[in-house]
DNA sequence: GATCAAACATACCGATGGGTATGTCTGTCA
DNA sequence: TGACAGACATACCCATCGGTATGTTTGATC
């Protein structure tokens, strides 16, 4: 997230990114033009190449910016001075309602891992690229971590391979990108609902139970 | 999956629909172009255009196969004459396997679901995606019904909202499609362990637990 | 062995879209 | 008030790709 001052150069821009995120997020990143994006803000190429130098970048940004989201919704429960149990559950919380509240960054971030780019990508771009699987990689690190602690404590339970059993936990979270679309008159409140039959069952496929 | 004749047209067809498969699910469907399918195969553009009247039809013909694919791993379960509780499991069971397997179907399986096409398709291009969107649900549907009955004899639990319960459930099962790559190395003792340990995640997340 | 169709390959067309080069307008500052 | 830079719009270039039109080879059939 870094620090977003509120300049009117700094308003553009995240005018910019919020409607790439859109057409990413319906069109997908090849059916999206930049003319498409332009024209979502009723503007021309021009613009768009003003603040990012390549279509390339600008999805990056948009992308860069997802994980931003992720990593500031579940760090309070990350950091909390709580049971391991209570950090994870929390950890989950926060994950699955930035999944339905920053829906279109979400929906990018997903298939931005998804990109297959071994065609067509300079050094730079792949750069890029690795250095956002390593993001990616420390924050599934986390959920592996508190894992681990509960496993030793007995608190939770994993396959024979936890690595595994983290993934499906994780999609299990991730659900709402594929099957949420966003309605007009959605509420905080409803959102929360949803969240919260996500975590309960998630949380619930984690713990150990009672024989 | 309907029958499957091996003469030699056939088989080319089936070799042409595997060639698809890998190319839509590495490369997603716009950056996968007809010259890069025909060269997975060693051949040219005719090759394809002899056997499919266009792009659109390639990828829904392999579209289609990947939604026969996950039925014929659940009708087995779906149909059995058993206590609803294994019959889930065994729906489950099927369809997780059938994701480490058959893994590029089930890929371009689901972005197929996602793509967006309003844009520049035909009626009668709409026309199949309304009817495999049909398919899709019916699919859903047979899960739904399961997990209804399961509440009703009070052996399964679900939130306020089942219908979340149940995409949270599929999406543990679907979890494979994001974070599975086959390796040369695999072995069917290897999908199944993987497979064994979705499956009771996501069971668990469903069962209703003594208080 | 001439005919013919299936099974491709090759050459080409037209549209789309990323990127660039250049123009234009507006506010700011000396 | 003139110079200048930021913030775009417009016009254009060219590579890619879906699709088509036209060969060419091969095997079966009479």
């Amino acid at each position: 997230m870094t620090e977003i001052a509120t300049t009117a150069r700094n308003d553009r821009y995240e005018e910019l990114l919020t409607a790439a995120a859109e057409c990413f997020q319906s069109r997908g990143f090849d059916a999206t033009s930049i003319d498409t994006v332009a024209r979502h803000l009723g503007a021309t190429k021009g613009r768009v190449y003003h603040y990012f130098p390549s279509k390339m970048d600008l999805f990056n940004a948009v992308r860069d910016r997802g994980m931003d989201i992720v990593f500031q919704a579940t760090d309070p429960g990350y950091f909390a001075d709580l049971p391991v149990l209570d950090r994870l559950e929390a950890m989950a919380r926060g994950h699955a309602r930035a999944m339905l509240q920053h829906h279109s960054f979400m929906l990018v971030l997903k298939d931005g891992l998804l990109m297959r780019r071994y065609t067509t990508t300079t050094d730079f771009q792949k750069e890029s690229l690795s250095q956002h699987i390593a993001r990616r990689d420390a924050y599934e690190a986390r959920f592996r971590e508190l894992l681990a602690m509960g496993l030793a404590e007995g608190s939770l339970r994993a396959g024979p391979d936890p690595a595994i059993t983290v993934q499906t936990f994780m999609s299990a979270l991730n659900g709402p990108v594929a099957w949420f679309r966003p309605r007009p008159g959605d509420t905080p409140e409803k959102y929360d609902a949803i969240a919260e039959e996500i975590v309960r069952f998630a949380m619930q496929g984690l713990r150990a139970l009672p024989a």
